[in-house]
DNA sequence: ATATTTGCAAAAGGTTTGCAAGACG
DNA sequence: CGTCTTGCAAACCTTTTGCAAATAT
């Protein structure tokens, strides 16, 4: 992935600015998922003056683009992740490492069936999400706890 | 579900107060999803003296004794929901009326079969929430949004 | 009697808003 | 240039904490 961060945004009609780039450059460093903090932080390294809403503002653009994806974590507060993978899916999130693996199932038919046949409702969206330790973090131990 | 409150509690070690009686009769009146603040509304009705931290104190107990389970909002508040359907199962919720449905289906096993296979780790917990609108607000039209 | 529970007031902590100044296209 | 972005400060709102007084068993 290289610098088409540019073209991504552009894409979404938004602003390429240097801080979504840049933005967007840490997601991509990272294998697990950032607080708005985290990314608050490691962003004023490069930047003078930068504040906390910026961070928000652009976190909720990219989302709601679908260019960034989102994670709750069992602690309640929303971390974000850059997906690489294209097709529909879901997260397995390790709770003490942060560390995000692709689920690549999804069990959408049944639960649009439940909702058609049973509930005759229309479904918006659905969240499907694993929480528990990664295989590293489970050789540590001392980490579990019941979420 | 007549007065088995006071077992119910006890079951828990929770001393049966008037005020977790209460809780769980409102909770057990609502078949949809009701805010910390709206139980203590409706509590503050029956009781002169009331502090929202009891209720948000008494929920977590609760819910940690599995006789409630809640309900994560789009809007990312918590809510809660009492359950009497004994076995493992997903809640639809409707973002418009509040009404919770059960659904029967859980991807339970193809989810460890994917944690326990691919990653190696350990489930600790998992989310599966269905959000939509149910047959009845579907009718009224007017209140889908993209969640 | 004694361990829990509660009220109250205050703090915490993440997230949002308003608005004027600044930057992208 | 016009519109979208940003900084800053302040507000918001849900949830938590500390502690003394009240209550269940």
């Amino acid at each position: 992935m290289g610098q088409d961060f540019y073209q991504i945004l552009r894409g979404l009609r938004l602003k390429a600015t240097p801080k979504r780039i840049a933005m967007l450059e840490i997601l991509d460093a990272e294998r697990g998922y950032l607080s708005p903090e985290d990314i608050w932080k490691r962003m004023r390294k490069q930047f003078g003056r930068l504040g906390l809403p910026t961070v928000y503002r652009n976190l909720e653009g990219l989302y709601g683009g679908g260019v960034i994806s989102r994670v709750i974590h069992p602690n309640r507060q929303l971390y974000y992740y850059l997906c690489r993978n294209e097709e529909h899916h879901h997260h397995f999130i390790c709770i003490s490492c942060r560390r995000v693996e692709d689920v690549n199932f999804c069990a959408e038919k049944e639960l649009q069936d439940a909702v058609t046949g049973g509930i005759k409702g229309k479904v918006l969206s659905h969240i499907l999400q694993i929480n528990g330790l990664c295989f590293t973090c489970l050789q540590k131990e001392g980490t579990a706890r019941a979420y």
